[in-house]
DNA sequence: TCTGGGGTCCTAGGACCC
DNA sequence: TCTGGGGTCCTAGGACCC
């Protein structure tokens, strides 16, 4: 048995543990630039406000209905998040923190569930100030299901009986029940079911998730893929997915942002990639990793039909793997250099750190890398990591191998950093 | 004027090999 | 006209998630 414990519009209530005045009002929490809003409060869902709905499409709200928008603050968020997971973990013995606001616990040798289920939630909500819903049943896709029915018997009256508010045990329904919430809940609420998908199926007449426990595997399988065909078995209580409790290794380490105005100049573009290369850097680090592939990208705004469109990237091997920012910044920055072109107006770049292997240089050393300043900095960089992380992001620098100081490391590396002249790298388009 | 960021997995199709 | 049969590896693109 699994259940799935999720805080509720999860950045708006840490939020209002802090500012409590925030209480019954329409509050949305913003993304990065305040771009658009990416957690809303039922309050502000009732305002018909979306998902991902741009800001200035909703600014209006305040004036008409009193709407509150927030600039997103992750680093509460993610504190708040470590704490609602400690004390979700003890639930049962085994966790898998699924993201920011959910997490998966398996309940195996768990007994009186629901009741337990009930005093975590009690604790959280008590202890933190976060509301939560849990859903448990025999596998994560059901799971799932639950925690939705949980959510939306407690805030839609009518939709789901009831007595399955906030906590919804589908091992403790009465014969038949279950059956019941499949049919009235539709299939595009399904894990794994998203617009596309749903869309599909609709018009084949599977439309809700009972109809796509029902449906034919081979189908399934030969009409959409093996994704879906697992979803159909997990539907039917037979779990496909087990618990991720090691965190599986990163495949990729991204940093990209939407520019707040257009970016028509180079300048200011190598400026923004250089910084994108160096938080990635920092990611990659903290994972331990390095990286022997280095992608880079810009691309105009999609939302802008009549603007010239511009969209390029390039993917620059490393000769050898690396977690060295200097490193990696300068190849991103030449490749920005190859890809630009005057005249389009930039609204989104990015740098994605690919091919990553495990560190196997010695951490922690400072002494060491100062002493054989030739070998890859990492361990001194995670030590800079470290002080940054501490005491606010930017106190400490670590000087590029063109400028002076920077911990008296002028350095000539023997090898340069990418393969071939940079001019050779091709770009796509 | 203004439209998030960061991930994962699967599949199809081409290149290549014996 | 028919034009081997399988296997692997890689990549691009699509779909999903929060």
């Amino acid at each position: 048995m699994f259940a799935l414990l999720d805080g509720n519009n999860f950045y708006v209530s840490c939020e209002r543990v802090f500012r409590p005045c925030l209480k019954g009002r329409p509050v949305v929490v913003l993304s990065n630039n305040d771009g658009c809003a990416v957690a809303r409060s039922e309050e502000a869902k009732a305002l018909g406000i979306k998902m991902g709905e741009p800001y200035f499409r909703i600014r209006h709200l305040h004036e008409q209905a009193g709407l509150v928008a927030l600039s997103a603050n992750f680093p509460l968020y993610g504190d708040m998040s470590d704490r609602m997971m400690s004390l979700a973990s003890a639930l049962g013995p085994e966790q898998e923190v699924y993201s920011i606001d959910e997490c998966f616990v398996g309940l195996d040798g768990v007994p009186d569930v629901t009741r337990r289920a009930w005093a975590i939630r009690q604790r959280i909500l008590s202890g933190i100030g976060i509301p939560t819903c849990i859903g448990i049943a025999p596998s994560k896709t059901l799971a799932k299901l639950a925690n939705h029915v949980a959510k939306d018997a407690a805030r839609k009256p009518g939709s789901y009986p009831a007595e399955l508010s906030h906590v919804c045990n589908f091992a403790e329904l009465p014969p038949g029940q279950l059956r019941g919430l499949l049919e009235a809940t539709p299939v595009g609420e399904v894990w794994g079911v998203g617009r596309r998908i749903g869309a599909r199926l609709q018009a084949m007449g599977i439309t809700s998730a009972a109809d796509l426990a029902d449906a034919d595997l081979v189908f399934l399988r030969s009409n959409f893929s093996v994704v879906l065909e697992r979803t159909a078995l997990e539907l039917r209580g037979t779990p496909c997915h087990e618990l991720e409790l090691e965190p599986p290794a990163k495949q990729q380490i991204a940093c990209t942002r939407s520019f707040g105005k257009p970016v028509t100049e180079l300048e200011p573009l190598v400026q923004a990639v250089t910084t994108f290369a160096q938080r990635a850097a920092e990611k990659l680090r903290a994972q331990h990793l390095r990286a022997g592939m280095v992608y880079v990208f810009a691309h105009s705004s999609p939302f802008r039909p009549d603007d010239p469109r511009f969209a390029r990237s390039a993917s620059v091997p490393l000769v050898e793997p690396s977690s060295d920012t200097s490193v990696l910044a300068e190849v991103a920055e030449q490749a920005i250099r190859r890809i630009y072109e005057p005249g389009y107006r930039l609204a989104k770049a990015g740098v994605m750190l690919l091919d990553l292997s495990p560190c196997t240089q010695k951490q922690g050393s400072l002494s060491f890398e100062i002493i054989q300043p030739q070998r890859d900095r990492s361990a001194l960089m995670e030590v800079v990591d470290g002080l940054n992380k501490r005491f606010g992001r930017g106190v400490v620098s670590i000087g590029s191998t063109q400028s002076t100081g920077g911990w008296g490391m002028r350095q000539e590396r023997k090898t340069p950093a990418y393969t071939t002249d940079i001019r050779s790298i091709p770009v796509a388009r």
